[in-house]
DNA sequence: TGTACATCAGTGAACGCGCGTTCACTGATGTAC
DNA sequence: TGTACATCAGTGAACGCGCGTTCACTGATGTAC
């Protein structure tokens, strides 16, 4: 399968597969050998495009991580008001799970691995960008858990334990369908004015 | 160093350092040579006592969690009123991150390792403990997230969640400083009935 | 109490397998003149 | 336009290392009589 210089496409196939095979199967247990034949190169093409399989799985964790940032920042930027930032943000995620459960469980999995190595700035840290979307929410009334890391800590394990639970088989798919419960619980837990929300049954 | 029959002890000793190196540097980068120098055995002497590096770490993992389970259990037959239950319940989870850092640091690292072989029962599985709980909760007023795995999910989240943040210095140390916080957004996140906590500020 | 045997924790050397990585080589494509 | 050379993605075989596991053996302790 010789196409000359197209390096770029045989890139982005390596990536596509890594991201299957580690989500499956986790990154010790594919082999570069496994990941070569789905891609359908040979071994040694592999580093033609990265330094080793430990970087590989780095680069593809710290961009996907990035991407989530950038996609909460986004959110930032087009809506306002904290209920509105919040129910979108819950919305994005619980979608990305349901569309997307191999990369939710390789960012979900591997994340101790790959954690210490994500920049702090907010367009490539996820948790620095959920933290900028909390400090807009103190000031429109809520009385936030304290310190600050507190709160984004009890929100994002709002977000995090759901799909883990989904993962698991213990919570019912497709995650979306809760995302209104857990906007709600979080709007609830930071003590923000009550939204729109059915009022309380 | 023979022992005769005491080998019981050395049992002990192998999981005592496992967890510790487990912990400290994953399953993964330890290997059974690293452990049995550890131990003080030769790596055969292992053998007698696991069938396998991966048993010893599943039972490892299966024991301690069933351990928090337990807890949890006692928890509830020790205390009545489900604030004061979830009260404690918080303040145990955060002292034992405090005290045992590399248990806390094992069971949340390995948990998508292991997590499938925990049995249903709540005398061996801390959710299902939990869960338990919470169903309490629901009959004193509180208007909870549903369905109940729901509630369940978002609980342990605003637990788990804090301890991650800790481990990255993300969030100050001792974790068991910010319990009352943790319990107090647990507690508005659930529609409780507000506690004795301060106020409102 | 003494003797013969059973038990079993522990030894230490060896095994072989699978792994990530390397490297000399190929050949298609791009570039200079 | 044609020729000579440079570039570089990809090949495929090989390497060697570290790993988990095995196994024949040792010797202290327990047990039966």
């Amino acid at each position: 399968m010789r196409r000359g210089r197209d390096g770029a496409e045989t890139r982005a196939r390596i990536e596509a597969e890594a991201l299957r095979l580690f989500a499956e199967k986790g990154v010790a247990s594919t082999s570069v050998r496994d990941l070569a034949q789905a891609v359908g190169v040979s071994e040694g093409a592999l580093y033609r495009h990265f330094a080793s399989k430990e970087a590989l799985a780095r680069e593809l964790f710290l961009s996907r991580y990035a991407e989530l940032a950038q996609t909460i920042l986004s959110v930032r930027d087009y809506y306002s008001g904290f209920t509105a930032r919040l129910g979108e943000i819950v919305r994005l995620a619980c979608a990305l799970f349901d569309e997307e459960p191999a990369l939710f469980g390789y960012l979900l999995i591997n994340q101790h691995d790959h954690l210490v190595h994500v920049p702090a700035v907010p367009e490539a840290n996820a948790v620095a960008a959920l933290a900028l979307v909390l400090e807009d929410a103190a000031g429109e009334g809520a009385s936030l858990p304290q310190p600050a890391e507190l709160a984004a800590a009890l929100t994002l394990g709002m977000v995090i334990q759901p799909a883990v639970f989904a993962v698991y088989g213990r919570l019912e798919r497709p995650l979306a369908a809760h995302a209104p419960a857990i906007t709600q619980g979080i709007l609830r837990m930071l003590g923000a004015p009550a939204p729109k929300q059915e009022a309380s049954t």
